[in-house]
DNA sequence: CGCTAATTTGGCATCGTTGCCATTTTTCTC
DNA sequence: GAGAAAAATGGCAACGATGCCAAATTAGCG
């Protein structure tokens, strides 16, 4: 009988080739003991026909994707798109592959995302940037599917790897108030976001700290914080220094800085969280707390793979790692 | 009998509930006709159930598994993170799921993709930055798998969408050249790679056309990058300009000008391709060429899913789409 | 060498959905 | 309103791999 064209083999073409059951081939392609001499025959067989598995039918039969799910706000920002980056080589590292979902902070999105990804029966999830209310209720959502927070708190009883936000936005203060300026403002995006609210309220610490009043300079869209931030820059009593908690809101400040169209010295110092292309080329040098990321996404892989494997234990572990304070001039040093 | 708890709902779970056979649910929720007074019953036996079909399962039957690869070298780049972006969120609108893989450019890592993805059975791929000889011939790898090319070329059996390079670089040296420089010199990386030789082809052009003889600034990785740059920004007859050809190399120029610490008046003009953050934060502000990524993705969904829908002539297109000058201050202009 | 214990192996059913086909129901036409 | 054409429906098998169990093989040991 003729194998037919243009045909995919299967498991049970690979076993009648190797005269073997097809239940030992598929032993033999999950590693499991199989007899020297039949795992070579398989092999040929294998070899020869060109036979590769199905992932479908296995995910089927089995239960298990081999895929992570990756929902977040957005690619085209440096934090994620490196995020993403490394997840997704340490996921091929373990035999998984990584199916990526954006919401671009929309919440109808975050939810129709993890329906998406229940009926691809993905093995894990890493969640990053949802909606706080969206999600509070994953656990009923999702019994069984691991499910790690990155850069993001949601539940207590939810596994999640992040900064500390409100360490580091107090560290970040006490470095610019070091400096002795007068007073440090802080330039925020959207205040609902969990780590947004974690560094206002370091920065608030450290101010308060000092009895100094915070100033924080804020608006619901891009568009009114460059009015607000105008304003600011342009009162009599303009802050001396700028703590801003997001690259966003960094590059916001420095076009502002550019459109002022004021010597550099005549600016307000910068101090900006995430350390993005430009802050290093960018006049005076930009100086930053940048977020551990490698690390970050390791713990989070970890964290996650370990529940995948059932290792883990019961109780959902919450990882804080400290920011790195990445001095250059733009706050006043050197 | 009792439903049992913690399994999820079937399509014969749902039949059963809405009394009707197991077809006819597969038909209501694939969108095929079925009598409005059944729709109803079965929507809401759906939605009493929690009903979520099983892609899994799907796939393995239909053969489609409502899934589209993309494979390219690396997401922590502006010009690729937005890409996937753009391409996830078309792909979801189009009802499918965006698997990614990168590879670093390593020719071991994309053939490994190119499997993985069949094993996956995904229905379509786009292919970015792949290496020209591994996927020379993944027609006959995929002889039913849609494949578009994106920012690259393959072979011109394959769909393809990408930059008119080659004009957009002799657009952007005439330009240079326009502002009366001695002598413009070209900057790139890895030569190998199909755009930047494109690129490079067009300067040469522009240049010989003027009867000037181009001056190539390359080198296999960053560090020789770096030293070869330096040797030529401190030689007797610099030049007076530089064309980037990717804003690796843009940033790679940047930081060297910052390391040597010349007013900017002193360092030769400069205009790169790709408009990353920080091309208009820094000083001056650079003049570039912008890739039209929204356009460019646009066209290569269609192209891809045209295909998928097996409306696409056996004629292979090829898409070269033009560059867009946009003109700030480092070129000399204003 | 013979007997038991341990390891491999093959057969069969099954995961959840959809394609096909025969049957039933509806719609249309005269 | 009867008959023919069209549309909707239900049953059954199949997609390809794997879990389970019983049967067969191998190894172990006196």
């Amino acid at each position: 009988m003729m194998k037919k064209r243009n045909k995919r083999a299967t498991v049970t073409d690979v076993a009648r080739l190797a005269r073997v059951g097809a239940s030992t081939v598929s032993r033999f392609l999950r590693g499991v003991s199989v007899r020297p001499k039949v795992a070579e025959r398989v092999a040929r067989a294998v070899k020869e026909l060109g036979y590769e598995p199905d992932e479908s039918a296995r995910a089927l039969r089995s239960g298990r994707s081999r895929t992570i799910g990756v929902i977040l706000p957005k690619v085209s920002n440096l934090f994620f798109s490196q995020s993403v980056q490394l997840i997704e080589e340490e996921a091929r590292q373990r035999g998984c592959t990584m199916v990526l979902l954006t919401h671009e902070d929309r919440l109808g999105e975050q939810l129709a995302h993890l329906a998406t990804l229940r009926r691809y029966r993905a093995d894990g999830i890493i969640l990053t940037g949802t909606h706080g209310t969206t999600v509070r209720g994953i656990r009923t959502a999702f019994p069984d599917v691991p499910v790690v927070a990155f850069d993001h708190f949601i539940s207590s009883s939810l596994d999640a790897v992040l900064l500390d936000n409100r360490e580091a936005a107090r560290r970040a203060t006490e470095h610019l108030l070091g400096h002795g300026y007068a007073n440090v403002a802080c330039v925020t995006g959207k205040p609902e976001v969990y780590s947004f609210a974690e560094r206002m309220a370091g920065y608030s610490e450290a101010m308060s700290a000092q009895g100094r009043s915070p100033w924080l300079i804020t608006a619901p869209n891009y568009e009114q914080l460059r009015f607000v931030l105008r304003d600011a820059l342009e009162s009599e009593k303009r802050p001396a220094a700028l703590l801003s908690l997001s690259d966003f809101a960094t590059r916001s400040v420095l076009t502002l800085y550019k459109e002022l169209g004021r010597k550099a010295a005549d600016c307000p110092a910068l101090l900006g969280f995430d350390d993005p292309d430009f802050a290093a080329l960018v006049d005076p040098p930009l100086t930053v707390i940048r977020q551990p990321i490698a690390e970050m996404v390791r713990n989070a892989m970890m964290l996650l793979f370990s529940r995948i494997d059932g290792t883990a234990p019961k109780k959902a572990r919450i990882l804080s790692l400290p920011g790195e304070l990445v001095i250059r001039r733009s706050c006043g040093c050197s």
